[in-house]
DNA sequence: ATTAAACTTTTGACTAATCAAAAAGAATCT
DNA sequence: AGATTCTTTTTGATTAGTCAAAAGTTTAAT
């Protein structure tokens, strides 16, 4: 059985790279996960150890086959545990994933395929995250950041990949739910923002919070 | 915050003592929890320091009323989600202990008070243990234990103190559920054994199994 | 009242995870 | 190439919790 630590290290290193393609910097996962660089180093040497991570010193870490799988299912609890806490107790979605943070590491598989279940096998979280399959699959869609549109597209909103609490509150209270439709009816680069209109209100973000907005077309 | 060992060992001295009038020895608790007496010893010293126990070297350990404050509201924390397993998840009773063990550490208070309402505010857990409100009272009941039943005596099944899988497990195949009517249709202290009719079946059990079991003539 | 048995406490060592600060390695900029 | 900067690794300490075994207390039994 994995520690806490152990599998926050992994799901960290997961979601800083869902591809597997790059390395990643000790420096980048010592700040995810809030740490000093001295102790990433150590936790990934004993990752290594365990054969979760290849480590070239200097230079990254990247997750094993092993250790990518580990970390899937880490995310699947997580997304799970988020929407059962929204659909069955009715939570407000801000909160959720901290409560998910805890509870990744403790539900067991009976109770996660249980939970599932009573979802109805869904395949996006609260916030449009794609929920892992228990073989490790995850479900594709193309999406665009809503930074990219222009003025006058009309889109809908499809993930919210900001899971600080104050951010989805507002969002929240500005209309910008998933599924809502949305007309972006303003953008200047130069001010670095850009005006939505949702629900019948204007509301005006800065471009990096749009670019933790992502909306399809359809 | 507590730690989940602190919260353990709390959780524990309140359990082997529910009442708080007797000191709980060092060795006791170290048995049920599984560690070594030292081990206890030095745990119990670190509780004392928090103020959460009193202890008299030697004799004994007691929960203050702080301690005992923060134990009841592990032991509401573990039963509603107990229960809610077995209600919402639809989870087998003989599982749902070892589950809240994890459980009952993680789960916030609005978490808890979600599954409380979802559940309609339940006064006693899959076990027939009583979960205690908020404020930390406990329900009472005046039940007796089956080992003290004579023969001939008609009753219902109100409370499994025996936690183990197995024997949950046991109980369940025999109709040994809470709310079954049970007869018992013989008794002999010498062969340390008793006989139980429950639906349709007979069953039996050894007193020290039967002094695990509760009832009510109700 | 001594001795033995049972139990509790102390001691010293270990593991997992952390931090702060020093040392080392890589990258960048003249 | 040489010096500076940035990042990573190493080192040494610290904390929470644990165990094994030695030492100390209490109780019970002769």
């Amino acid at each position: 059985m994995l520690s806490s630590t152990v599998e926050n290290y992994l799901k960290e290193l997961f979601l800083l790279d869902q591809y597997g393609n790059k390395e990643i910097a000790t420096g980048e996962i010592a700040k995810s996960l809030d740490v000093t660089p001295g102790s990433a180093t150590s936790m990934i040497k004993t990752l290594a150890q365990a054969g979760l991570v290849e480590h070239r010193p200097h230079y990254g870490v990247k997750l094993t086959k092993q250790g990518r799988t580990l970390a899937v299912h880490v995310v699947r609890r997580h997304r799970i545990v988020e929407l059962f806490l929204v659909k069955v107790l009715g939570m407000d979605w801000s909160k959720v994933h901290e409560e998910a943070e805890q509870l990744e590491h403790v539900v067991s598989d009976e109770i996660i395929s249980r939970m599932d279940d009573l979802l109805g096998h869904p395949s996006h979280d609260p916030h449009g995250d794609p929920i892992p399959t228990t073989d490790g699959t995850l479900p594709e869609r193309p999406l665009q950041l809503l930074s990219f549109c222009d003025r006058g597209d009309s889109v809908s909103i499809a993930r919210i990949g900001n899971q600080n609490a104050n951010f989805l509150q507002f969002a929240q209270d500005n209309g910008l739910l998933l599924g809502a439709r949305i007309e972006v009816t303003n953008r200047n680069d130069i001010a670095d923002s850009m005006t939505i209109h949702a629900k019948g209100k204007d509301v005006v973000l800065g471009l990096a919070a749009a670019g933790r907005i992502e909306v399809e077309y359809a």
